[in-house]
DNA sequence: CGGCAAAAGCAAGCGGGTTTGCTTTAGGAT
DNA sequence: ATCCTAAAGCAAACCCGCTTGCTTTTGCCG
């Protein structure tokens, strides 16, 4: 960003806002003219920085998913993990958590990319995933992460099902205890 | 349906292979005149039979998606989710299964049904637990098969992640290695 | 075979989303 | 403090997706 805290700041942030408060009461196919009226922005701005709705959407939707459910560090991998499984699922109880993750996976194309949001929270769990091992103790590989915890909280909100209080805790349970009995057929 | 058989089923065919084809090849924007050319079909009569371009996608996505993948039954428990589970592996192998699941979700406003779609094949799923039960072998949830099997496979396609093949066969036997009284190993 | 009704086709008009050239503002640099 | 440029605002025109009243076709049924 050529100027980070002035106003141009301030414009992305309102459209951001503007466009999860529009989706989060239902307005999925708000068009830029109305996302920009609720921003306080003229329209011609959104279109000349982000190009299209679908662009917008993505980027507001990374931006902003970016943020939560970060991976502690605790110095126990089961620690680690239920912290960063209860910051997913608290973000997925959350309508605006829902609704962004539905805008992101419904922006996504035929495009090859393993996108960006996802490859960074990988590297992040397989940096918690290091430090296990490097202090001994038994680590799952970054693939099992994300099909026992994080693929079961995602298909529910994707999908309309519910998210039940301390699912993420008994998906990072399931993980850790297939693992002395190995894991994979 | 009123007349199953006729122009009506022509028509609807001709739309549903346009949004396919088109989504395949990346016009995700496509709007209606657009598909209804393709289709060589009158836009007027996309509009009066579906009214929206986003109704259009999840019809074309529900009744596209209704004839992959059913579940056999073949007496042996393991068999039936091996066998769906590959009927499941296949389909999100191609691009049309890709495109037509990342459409349907896509679709999926906050609407709080659990969606038709899911609804159906989590009743074929009971169904084939109940059988297996019959038989006095041990079954899992349909929660776990969902858990276990489909969202990791609908994750990976769902971000971009490939599907090596045999995922749906090592799936299931995690599945059904977690049971209590299975084989631990 | 012939009528009937549902669905498709047609055409014209409306509305709003998008584009574009220019002006104005504001934040960083000198 | 002043200049300078990137970004925002403005207005007008264009394009196109959508609506609507009507006509035409088609397939089911008596």
């Amino acid at each position: 960003m050529t100027r980070p805290g002035g106003r141009s700041a301030r414009v992305r942030d309102a459209v951001h806002d503007a466009v999860v408060d529009l989706l989060v009461i239902g307005e999925i196919n708000a068009a830029i003219p109305k996302i920009a009226e609720k921003a306080g922005v003229n329209p011609t701005s959104v279109y000349r920085r982000w190009g299209s709705r679908e662009q917008l959407l993505l980027d507001a939707a990374v931006t902003r998913l970016r943020a939560t459910s970060p991976i502690p560090d605790t110095g126990s991998l089961r620690e680690d993990l239920l912290g960063w499984a209860e910051g997913v699922e608290r973000s997925m109880c959350d309508p605006r958590g829902q609704i962004l993750l539905r805008a992101l996976v419904a922006t996504l194309g035929p495009e090859k990319e393993p996108l960006e949001h996802l490859r960074a929270r990988g590297e992040d769990l397989q940096a918690a995933l290091d430090r296990a091992t490097a202090r001994g103790e038994p680590a799952p590989s970054v693939e099992d992460v994300l099909d026992f915890v994080l693929a079961p909280l995602y298909l529910r909100v994707l999908f309309r099902r519910p998210v039940e209080p301390g699912t993420g805790a008994l998906l990072v349970d399931r993980l850790l205890s297939s693992l002395p009995a190995g894991r994979g057929g």
